[in-house]
DNA sequence: AAGATCTATCGACTATCGTCGATTATCGAT
DNA sequence: ATCGATAATCGACGATAGTCGATAGATCTT
């Protein structure tokens, strides 16, 4: 056998792959970047007046974006208000760090604190 | 206005979309840990041998990986050796966390250090 | 109730992606 | 020169993604 070490288990590269894979367009990096400087919610209409595209675009780029809980909604009036998810500013970057092979410990990578789901 | 903050610069975002892009599978994501994990160089047949995809398109994501630098590349014989770029171990997850929001001191992020290229 | 405002969804279009099988190219050995 | 092994490229296919305009839904105001 030649596989003395092996790749990440398929199921964490997928995990992995869809995190990475909400990044893998430079309008949600600007609407990830800008939420997480900002600490505070924005509501769609300013996250469109800086993000040059139109509306409807940025509601399906944020809807991906809360799928893989980056972002977090709440309702208010008839805004939705989008913040970053305070969990995933330090658990992205250890995802980078374990798929660029650095050995992390056993802490919990990414245990979404302050996060619920509204089903 | 209501753009006190700013996202970050197109150009910057989708500099980072692209390496983002270049993860957002799993079957690179394997490869790149692999990689990672092993230090040293490995041949696209033992690559082929633990991906479960077939030669070809092993072949066309080494190729994506290596546009964007993640691995180095060197014939040796009939065979491609790829490596780990080390430069994008240590410059990918600080791109995690520019985008993340955090502060980076004004070192240079990604000065791919060891990389060349084959123009 | 009616209107106004804000956001989500729908349908469509084009573009790109991941995978495969088959072929071609490169290199070493005979 | 020929053969064998390895890797890269080609062509194709279905699937997914990004964008837009238009429409529908939700909520406040009057």
């Amino acid at each position: 056998m030649n596989a003395e070490v092996k790749p990440l288990d398929r199921a964490e590269a997928e995990e992995y792959a869809s995190w990475f894979k909400a990044l893998a367009d430079a309008t949600r990096i600007q609407i990830v970047s800008l939420l997480a400087r900002r600490r505070e919610p924005m509501t769609v209409g300013e996250i469109v007046s800086v993000s040059g595209v139109g509306q409807s675009t940025v509601s399906h780029h944020l809807k991906i974006l809360a799928e893989v809980r980056f972002v977090l909604v709440e309702r208010q009036g008839t805004s939705s208000l989008y913040r970053i998810n305070e969990a995933c500013v330090s658990c992205f970057p250890t995802a980078a760090d374990v798929v660029m092979g650095k050995p992390v410990p056993a802490s919990p990578a990414c245990d979404r604190t302050g996060d619920r789901d509204g089903t």
